[in-house]
RNA sequence: CGGGGUGUGGCCUAAUGGUAAGGCACUUGCUUUGGGAGCAAGGGAUUCCGAGUUCGAGUCUCGGCACCCCGACCA
């Protein structure tokens, strides 16, 4: 993506109305727009970083067996009256139309998802089964905050299994805390499955993945020696103690922010619709069902949050909008500068061909400390610089965003460099 | 929802109750090109909305709205 071209308006100084970390950079950085409070637009930067995130998410679904579906958010009153949701949940949505018909917005799917799967699922073969999305998702929060930590507005993946019995739940919960783990590691990031509440509908323990950083709202314990984690708000245990599970660790108590959650639903849509299965013995069932939850604007917040510096954000080079941000400085001379941009356009398309996501920052007129400033703001994982003074020496001059250092490499050798650095930092 | 704070060109800010100012950004011209360039000229505002006090309100009072922060809440 050409620079001059690119729809991006990038400011000085950060917006008064936003005091986090990850809004300030974002919207300094052009990439999102907050229309309201808790409700922001996706600019194409910030939109590029979203699919990233996104993707990750859905190979890591895709692995385990889950089926993506896109299931509607705009919701009859009455399947929420059916579970007992409408009068219940406060952060449903609720709207009226001109008709005077109540509709709610989604904000988790089971109400959706348990007749569109259970209505097409009447015998046992048909099970294990799990389906999921990544959708928007509302809720009426009474005060959203944090920029993109807490929305009113939030892009979600919901997955939704299907079982037998609790045994084959639990396999299948075993397996999906797996597949969390390696999205949040593609991520850059370190989460901790917490024990925590199971909410208002449910009686049972859920677990919550916490990623430790201050921005985030929540109070664990974790051990530091085995994987023990617990929410505080269901805490036993108490700060510098000993912890109960492996006997030999000493709890501590850190602030995070919970990327992801595991709730097991038991029977109860299943139930709530009357919809359930024929079992070997000709009799009726109702299934066991778990609900994955991942919040994937939440995560683009909090990767801002871990990775930024004075000077903007680092991006993990997995879902960086660019992996390279490629500068040409022009000189004084035309007809220098026209060798110079050729050079820089050259190398510009041998990046695209090779399949580096690459901005060019072709603008002329603009000075050296303005588009360094910009890149660094930006953060793309590596800075590429063509001008006069490499040139001189065949080179192109190669910076890593968390380096204070360039070096020079020749010309016929950066791509392979990159591509190399990229595929070690992608894994 | 309780408490606190803040609303001034696109963005960041200034302005004893007395002509709304500056920086950034933008437009034009010239100069400039390795860390947010320089000179000159120019355009851009019902000071969040409404009422009140006053000869006169960005400024004071009341009401509303919006945003931020703390708390409560948080499938």
């Amino acid at each position: 993506m050409k620079r001059s071209y690119f729809f991006a308006h990038i400011t000085k100084e950060p917006p008064a109305d936003e005091t986090s970390v990850n809004a300030q950079l974002l919207v300094r950085g052009a990439f999102v727009d907050k229309l309201m409070a808790g409700v922001y637009s996706y600019l194409p930067l910030g939109l590029r970083v979203l699919r990233k995130i996104e993707n990750i998410v859905r190979e890591e679904m895709d692995a385990i067996g889950g089926q993506e579906v896109l299931m509607a958010m705009l919701h009859p009153k009455t399947i929420w009256e059916q579970t007992g949701g409408w009068g219940s949940i406060d952060v449903l949505f609720k709207i009226q139309s001109r008709t005077e018909k109540e509709y709610a917005l989604g904000q988790s799917e089971e109400e959706v998802v348990t007749p569109l799967v259970l209505s097409r699922m009447h015998t046992y073969k048909d099970f294990p089964l799990a389906v999921y999305q990544i959708h928007w998702k509302f809720r009426d929060e009474l005060r959203a905050k944090s920029g993109l930590l807490r929305g009113r507005e939030f892009l979600m993946k919901d997955m939704y299994s299907f079982h037998r019995d609790q045994v084959d739940f639990e396999r299948f919960y075993t397996i999906a805390k797996q597949a969390y783990f390696r999205v949040y590691s593609r991520l850059g990031l370190t989460a901790k499955a917490t024990e925590a509440s199971g909410g208002s509908f449910s009686t049972k323990i859920s677990y919550e993945f916490m990623v430790l950083t201050d921005a985030g709202e929540d109070d664990i314990l974790y051990c530091d020696t085995c994987e023990f984690c617990v929410n505080k708000e269901i805490a036993k245990e108490k700060e510098g103690e000993k912890c109960t599970r492996c006997g030999k660790g000493a709890l501590h108590m850190a602030r995070a922010s919970e990327v992801g959650n595991v709730f097991d639903l038991g029977q109860k849509y299943g139930k709530d619709f009357n919809l359930g299965y024929t079992d070997e013995k000709g009799e009726k069932q109702y299934p066991i069902m778990g609900c994955y939850g991942i919040g994937i604007s939440r995560l683009l917040g909090v990767v801002v949050e871990k990775f930024n510096d004075a000077r903007g954000i680092r991006w993990p080079a997995a879902i960086a909008p660019f992996q390279v941000n490629l500068i040409v400085l022009l000189s004084k001379d035309s007809n220098e500068s026209a060798r110079i941009s050729v050079a820089a356009e050259t190398l510009y398309h041998s990046l695209r061909s090779a399949g580096i996501d690459v901005l060019f920052d072709d603008r002329e007129h603009i000075s050296a400390g303005e588009k360094f400033a910009e890149a660094d703001l930006i953060g793309a994982p590596w800075r590429v610089v063509v001008s006069a003074k490499t040139l001189a020496g065949e080179f192109a001059e190669l910076k890593a965003r968390d380096s204070e250092n360039a070096e020079l490499i020749s010309l016929s050798k950066i791509l392979n460099t990159l591509a190399e650095a990229i595929k070690k930092s992608t894994v």
